[in-house]
DNA sequence: AGGAACACGTGACCC
DNA sequence: TGGGTCACGTGTTCC
């Protein structure tokens, strides 16, 4: 199998581009991240995919000003999108392969060359738009309409990676951008995200969104005898009706008075 | 390629399980989703996968009380889980199989079969525990340790799907189940939730569980010259604090004498 | 060297 | 009949 990524490279045009090292490169996530940060993402660089080999997602470096420049390819559906001279065939079913065929649609730029790969990916640098072509191929069956579906799935995983993306961005400290990761912390992040809301929605949110209940008391007797007996009826009356005190003030006045405010607010809760 | 399925349906152990119609089975989501929404999910019943075609995610039917009996199988990495007869190979790489080889570890009980695919999946009913077997065989490559490469793999995925129903049990209306859908409605639904509790964070959120600041004044003065100008310098210095004014009392402490109280609390907002 | 992660092509299934 | 979705096995890359 190394045949197809061999003739890929030695057919590398003279793009060359950065030169230095694996140079990246790859569909997944990285250039799609890019594009979804500026702008709110969705079709833009839909067509992502690669020739064989695992692109990443990307990890740290969020810097470098992606020049995305030529090539923008635009709307997958199409039929465009592969057919660079580069046959590969990776996978593909049981032996007999008929022969060639392809139109090679759009063209497709020198770029593509393969590299990248495994997990995360340091990325950084240009990153270019990464895409290459998927490198077309007669397979098993006698290719009577079968590589429209091998499109449509492409078209499908590519749309899920999107949406992959897509959700990795909302969730704040994502370290790892692993399918598995970015899954997984999802979860727990909306499990927070509905816990936190539950819990504000019924601990402060009676206070101004929601109505409150204000009890005002005014007493006015001889300052000392029952201020005991008085109060305990205020705080069972404030217990019956479930409320809870906010606020509580006491504040003489004149000689022989004492005003009591008492604030209270319904839970709701139960 | 058929001729993997063909034999796999030939050698057919005498399961026979339900035996109504397709019989569904299949590791996917159901049996998962059924499991995680009972228990906490994670481990239990990791296993998953089945044999070729494509399991569903399954929709609606959340019924029916898993029994998932027999053969759990615990962990994967071990080696055990697979082999059962069945050989089919499916996609494979470029041609060159060496023949057999095979260690089946752990039997795997009758229940295989295979069927069940394409999405959602109606369900419902007993639902078996799925699994079936990979059915392994030697691959492109002379087998080296290629075929614990896929091991892992098919962990990972099993992984990933597991997540994914985790994921799918949290968000409210999802109607299809899809891995597109159940993604795109997950951030939608964070976008919501987070956008919830900005709201009403701010909005009788900063009340209990947010920081309060609080600010006690005594004035011992005299009563009536300058009372204008010392509630301006409070008011001056909660305003070059930021703070917000919650509650104020004024209370006459005998007969020359003021206590004011302010609280106040800080907004974070901006 | 070996685990982890990926995209791909493919057979299968369903509506 | 075909569009949609799935799991699978594989090649590939990275750390």
């Amino acid at each position: 199998m190394q045949w197809a990524v061999s003739t890929l490279e030695q057919q590398d045009p003279g793009g060359a581009d950065g030169g230095s090292e694996k140079s990246a490169g790859f569909p997944c996530l990285q250039a799609l991240r890019d594009s979804s940060e500026l702008t709110e993402a969705q079709n833009i660089l839909s067509s992502g995919d690669d020739t064989s080999g695992g692109g990443g997602i990307i990890t740290p470096a969020p810097d470098s000003a992606v020049h995305q420049g030529s090539w923008s390819m635009s709307s997958p559906t199409s039929g465009g999108p592969f057919a660079p001279p580069g046959i590969s065939s990776t996978g593909t079913g049981t032996s007999n392969a008929l022969s060639m065929s392809w139109n090679f649609g759009a063209v497709l730029p020198p770029q593509p060359v393969s590299s990248g790969g495994g997990g995360t990916l340091a990325a950084g640098a240009p990153l270019r738009s990464c895409v290459s072509q998927p490198t077309r191929r007669a397979s098993t069956k006698s290719t009577p309409y079968a590589q429209d579906h091998i499109m449509a799935e492409r078209k499908r995983r590519e749309n899920i990676n999107q949406s992959f993306i897509e959700l990795s961005a909302l969730i704040p400290g994502l370290k790892k951008m692993d399918k598995g990761t970015i899954l997984a912390d999802a979860t727990i992040f909306v499990k927070e995200l509905q816990e936190r809301v539950k819990y504000l929605e019924a601990a402060g949110g009676n206070h101004r969104s929601v109505e409150t209940v204000v009890l005002v008391r005014k007493l006015c007797r001889p300052v000392a005898p029952d201020v005991g007996e008085s109060s305990a009826r205020v705080l069972a009356e404030v217990e019956e009706l479930h409320l809870r005190i906010v606020h509580n003030d006491v504040m003489p006045f004149t000689a022989s008075t004492v005003i009591i405010t008492t604030m209270a607010e319904a839970s709701y809760d139960e």
